[in-house]
DNA sequence: TTATGATGTGACTAATGAGTCATACCACCG
DNA sequence: CGGTGGTATGACTCATTAGTCACATCATAA
């Protein structure tokens, strides 16, 4: 998970290595992303990157970690917190809106967790739940348990299934919105990025019938 | 989109090919598949590949459009058809246990289309969309239209992103069917996958709310 | 100024994979 | 039998990429 070396650099050196390594990442996938792109991008050798970093799954471990999610934490936990008294839709739409905000001030590494949760049984992933065991795809899990105890939710609904399900509906969701909108930013179309997200909150409580 | 000389190979020798090739294609994916194991896996040379087809890109197409495309056609064709008096909802779920038995019975060409849908950015997948114009994520866009002008669905939901969505939501539930019962056939658990398929209609047509 | 250790470099190796081509094979016809 | 056209072959070329290594450079301290 970077060596040393890299934790020695300059500020801004650090931080070119890394911006590099996010936009190649996000632009051609783990498989596709090649060290030299990374490190011509960056304007650093090739021997110079892995004095930084191990290999290239050192590079992919420390941004998911030490990069991605330090900062969608960073977003998700103030909606995390004191949520004990809010109804679950609410709950979920705060968790939403902040899941949102991230994707839309971070485009790239949002591309980068979608990749990821798009090739559960890619190597990497699987080495990564390893690592950390509650990702998977329960996210929600725990939310929709007490959802379903309250009394807010059809007791018939499998919580596996829905957690899975939300997750998908997040991320297609935001890519709808993006790929009807390719420049737009939050500051320019806050209100219609929160429209296409009630709409989906509307369809996954209500359905879709009339 | 396969050379002459393919077509006048013996049935099982051009047989032998395909299934080499669905294989490599459904376990690899487009980009990591390669010409190399079909070959091998086909029991063919690599010169003869060649003669068979121009490229990589030319087996792809020929799978997609001769292979894939027609077979889930004929899965699907009974109900695309009659379907002026049904309801939504009753068309709906016609489709998705054809697209279900489809997906269990042609599980390989299955993976490949999910892999082509979740590839929409992906330059294979931008020059099959210029040869197929109406393939996209409109799949489903008709029949909503028709619902909402029937009073059905709500008429506030967005057609393009709802197509988009039930999409997603089929193979969001193969998936997490098959990732439960990795060994599972149809004829072992129809009922288990009708279930699973029938709490995804439940879900999308009325939500999770209680 | 010079020695020392840390850091930077890019040519190099080894592996892989797409696509080519000279040659071999084979069936059929005159 | 010999010629002709189609088909099969795998060694080869060329490009790409992960990872290495011998050497260059630089900052600091004696």
């Amino acid at each position: 998970m970077a060596k040393e070396t890299f934790y020695n650099l300059p500020e801004e050196k650090r931080k070119r290595i890394e911006a590099a390594a996010i936009t190649e990442l996000a632009n051609a996938g783990y498989d596709k992303a090649t060290i030299d792109h990374v490190a011509q991008q960056a304007g650093i050798s090739k021997g110079s990157f892995y004095q930084y970093f191990k290999n290239k799954k050192d590079l992919m471990f420390y941004i998911i970690f030490e990069v991605l999610m330090q900062k969608k934490l960073a977003y998700l936990s103030p909606a995390l917190k004191n949520n004990e008294n809010l109804d679950f839709f609410t709950h979920l739409r705060e968790l939403f809106v902040a899941g949102l905000q991230f994707a839309v001030e971070n485009p790239e590494l949002d591309q980068i967790g979608t990749w990821f949760m798009r090739n559960t049984s890619h190597p990497i992933f699987v080495e990564l739940l390893s690592r950390v065991p509650d990702m998977a795809a329960n996210t929600y899990g725990a939310l929709i348990q007490k959802g379903i105890e309250q009394g807010q939710l059809r007791t018939d609904i499998d919580v596996s299934y829905t957690s899975n399900l939300i997750t998908t509906l997040l991320s297609t969701t935001i890519e709808h919105y993006f790929k009807q909108n390719p420049i737009a930013t939050y500051r320019d179309s806050k209100d219609e990025i929160l429209a296409a997200f009630n709409q989906m909150l509307k369809i996954l409580k209500d359905g879709i019938a009339k």
